[in-house]
DNA sequence: AGTGTCAAAAAGGCAA
DNA sequence: TTGCCTTTTTGACACT
């Protein structure tokens, strides 16, 4: 695997090198930071991929969730010194994971040039890129397993199937609570959820 | 400020 | 090498 070896991988860096998530909150991709002063170098950097992005538009308006999330040189740096380091997990822009989930609409899979592209447009790694089609195409599928489950513990309470009843009963709110979290199901079992 | 929860990025294992 | 799947870890946020 790629991601293998004593260096740990590109992948990773410091959101922090731009800013701390800790002082410097995004709400709605706004900085609602106090110390918003030190969120200049976030609106520099959205504004360089907006327009990137976005030539015709110049207003960075348009898009202020924007955020070049990923600095490789930074995130190269994260890892390289010997000894475990905190690894970090990369907030995505909204309008990266925008045009992340435009390309997915369209394609489920990235050849590695298409995938090149992608990254350098949106300024994030190629690694980035594509572990986020992976787990985007894995959230999709457990999506569709769980909607399957819940489509037939909604029948089965529709036709009031006695034997199952309770069962389903209890397998609709736990569809409802759960809908988007089917890994918590043991499929092994006779039927569904493990919490019980 | 501390804590709990949740979504998601990334790591890791295995298969093709 | 890349994909799938599972697990781990982290960032963001809500609540007290």
């Amino acid at each position: 695997m790629e991601m293998s070896g004593t260096i740990k991988p590109v992948t990773s860096f410091l959101i922090e090198d731009i800013l701390s998530s800790k002082n410097c909150k995004r709400v709605d991709g706004k900085c609602s930071s106090p110390r918003r002063e030190k969120c200049s170098d976030w609106r520099e950097e959205s504004e360089k991929l907006s327009t990137h992005l976005y030539p015709e538009e110049s207003a960075f308006g348009m898009h202020t969730e924007s955020l070049d999330t990923s600095h490789p040189s930074s995130s190269e740096s994260s890892f390289s010194s010997p000894g475990k380091q905190k690894r970090s997990r990369a907030a995505f822009t909204h309008l990266q994971v925008l045009e992340l989930e435009k390309k997915f609409s369209h394609q489920k899979y990235l050849s590695a040039p298409e995938r090149a592209h992608l990254a350098s447009t949106l300024r994030l790694t190629e690694t980035q890129v594509k572990i986020w089609f992976q787990n985007r195409r894995y959230k999709t599928k457990r999506k569709q397993q769980t909607a399957e489950l819940c489509k037939d513990a909604y029948k089965a309470d529709g036709l009031g199937l006695r034997e199952d009843l309770v069962r389903a009963s209890l397998l609709m709110s736990f569809c409802k609570t759960y809908q988007y979290r089917p890994y918590l199901w043991d499929y092994s079992g006779a039927w569904g959820p493990m919490l019980w």
